[in-house]
DNA sequence: GAGAGTCTTCATGAGTCCTTAATCTTTTCG
DNA sequence: CGAAAAGATTAAGGACTCATGAAGACTCTC
């Protein structure tokens, strides 16, 4: 699950990356609006977090341009108290929602939780394929009922390839959604993930879940 | 003891949550009806206070809602004084018991502790796992009958792992929960905490109850 | 306002995970 | 078939995350 905060003060952005990042998001942060726009625009989120005071250009002006451009991302606003009028104002340029700051981690969790339910439908639900279940709630893979152990960054692949069930998925599709923007190495990481996603998942196991497209990518499902 | 606070005026909120959190409580807030049927739904309290009017869905809808998904946490409604046919809806609609704002802490604790009187007396509330038995009433722990003397903190932290067993919880999560942060000052409370608890509870005992899942949380649980 | 108990921060060493790179295997296509 | 490209697999370092002891800060009680 992919995010894009922009919020221009470091400390709060930093902890809230924190947070949610421990929650399974690949959060990626913007500093100003100029910036913020800019990455909402040329990258493909699934919720997009924004403050509404910011340098350069403000939330309610970004929000508008997203819309303007046909981005139909879920938008969570960011406001002080003094800022009563700009929720109004958000709100009728395309904002799905606010938070007034100073909040709670738990009210911004639920918000985000309750965003993504409306635009996906899907995120909250344990995903299974065969006897393989993930549950992104309690962050546990099983196959067969047995418990599978996977680190943070395995656990996103294999939910963004559950996600896409049945589906092709390209490499480049993986980095984009599972890795933040700052990633730049055109490595093998992805195919190594596959290969432990596999040993932990497929080897034992008669029914193989995940298949090679040669020079196209990965698919998981039955065959 | 857990307890969700729904009610959207900020600083009456902060108030009460300040006030139970000294009495022993962990206090989850939500700050409209949306958000408060969503945290009711989805996590396990002893007690719902509810108020009547709050932004984007009503207490009393809130209420019959969750009655009608059967949730049967005692629900305590509080009320302005000119919305009294409101009272009556909300206790046709599953409320047990209604208070009328302006309140005194002192009303508040003692309805409080006769709902949780009447509730407890019907099904009993120990928290159990494996040989470990956590008492949220008589505010007592065992492992194995043994008695095991934990400071207040340490009682929270505990307490709220065994309302989430075998699931994984975020640091993220307990410091929401146990303490009364925002996001500012985010240390390694929490981590230290585990240690003290490890030490006190599965040290002395071969099966160890409390697992790190690196890169995300800790959980309690029997592997 | 001294002292006990509790909470929080800090520093360090231990441990885990991520990424890269190098080698081996499979697939594709002339 | 055999060469070249793509993928699989493994191992190692560096980066990040945790565990824990100890010291300092705070809070309550007497």
């Amino acid at each position: 699950m992919r995010l894009l905060l922009v919020e221009d003060e470091k400390r709060l952005s930093g902890n809230i990356k924190k947070g949610l990042m421990e929650q399974g998001f690949a959060v990626d942060q913007a500093f100003d609006g100029e910036e913020g726009e800019y990455l909402a625009e040329s990258e493909d989120y699934d919720l997009i977090i924004l403050d509404i005071m910011l340098p350069k250009r403000g939330g309610v002006e970004v929000c508008k341009n997203l819309r303007k451009r046909n981005i139909r991302t879920p938008i969570l606003m960011l406001t002080a108290k003094t800022e009563d009028e700009d929720v109004a104002l958000g709100l009728d340029n395309g904002a799905d929602d606010y938070l007034k700051k100073p909040f709670s981690f738990l009210e911004l969790r639920s918000r985000i939780q309750a965003l993504l339910r409306r635009s996906h439908n899907q995120h909250l639900t344990a995903l299974t394929l065969a006897d393989l279940e993930l549950d992104p709630i309690k962050h546990t893979v099983t196959r067969g009922g047995k418990n599978i152990l996977l680190t943070p960054k395995e656990f996103s692949v294999l939910e963004f390839l559950m996600h896409h069930k049945n589906e092709v998925v390209t490499r480049t599709m993986i980095i984009e959604h599972v890795w933040d923007y700052n990633f730049e190495g055109m490595s093998n990481v992805v195919d190594v993930f596959i290969a432990t996603l596999r040993r932990k998942i497929d080897k034992a196991s008669k029914v193989k879940l995940l298949t090679t497209l040669h020079g196209v990518g990965y698919r998981i499902g039955v065959e």
